[in-house]
DNA sequence: GCTAAACTTTCAAGTTACTTGAAGGTCAAG
DNA sequence: CTTGACCTTCAAGTAACTTGAAAGTTTAGC
């Protein structure tokens, strides 16, 4: 598939797709060339791209990604369980930082409204 | 307070909070400056850079929330539940996201060393 | 009273993960 | 055969900081 499509199912830009390949976050083979010097991705591509998206998610930096995915092939199952576990921790930290977030926002709104209001909100 | 004691208790660094105060995302008073020309700041300074905390977790620009302070008291109570609304919508997707990812990383495991094994891990 | 460590200041430049824009090549449709 | 939607590279801009230089201030020990 080329660049547009890809960007089009991953749902980022097709500039930060180029810039993933210029930080070398592909492996070779990944992405090839058209005839036309169009860039041409495979299905391996775009779990690549999503495996990228779910580390951002995650706050896990590119470069350091990169080194985990080099690294992989290498690794134990032992230590590769120990990296995914680790990778858990910190997705749920965040996750438990987004939900204070979230209960100062309702806890604002609830002043705001009353709770009967807030509880129709969230019903929605 | 002074600036080092602020980062020590909200956990960001002294020249994050500079870098805040040259953005202009302290009220006037918040930040004042001792005889000798170091800043001093006021409980509600430390207030204010826990609300930028919560607000960058659910992934907001500081620009958009100082715009969001600077209008807050002239909007009405409409308007304020209606922003807040939103913001949980934002945080809402945020969780989303981040609990994909924390799929994906889970189905790594399993995939890793079976169902079993994850079921123990999760229970922890 | 002096010195060293630990603070503080400003300002400039570097970093990460991108976006935006310029200048131009490719291709299908009408 | 031109219009529009793609695609290319490369340079520069942006957000949210960090790092470092050069220098003033305060605190602790001797």
């Amino acid at each position: 598939m080329r660049i547009s499509e890809l960007a089009r199912r991953t749902g980022v830009t097709p500039s930060a797709i180029r810039f993933y390949e210029d930080r070398d976050m592909f492996s070779p083979g990944q992405v090839r060339r058209l005839p036309n010097g169009y860039r041409d991705y495979t299905p391996e591509a775009q779990r690549r791209v999503e495996l990228i998206l779910a580390g951002r998610a995650a706050g896990f930096s590119l470069t350091g990604m990169r080194e985990r995915m080099t690294h992989w092939d290498g690794m134990s199952e032992g230590e590769k369980a120990a990296l995914l576990a680790e990778q858990l921790d910190v997705i749920d930290g965040r996750i438990a930082e987004l939900a204070h977030a979230r209960d100062t926002v309702r806890a604002a709104l609830v002043a705001l409204r009353g709770s009967r209001a807030v509880g129709e909100l969230d019903r929605q």
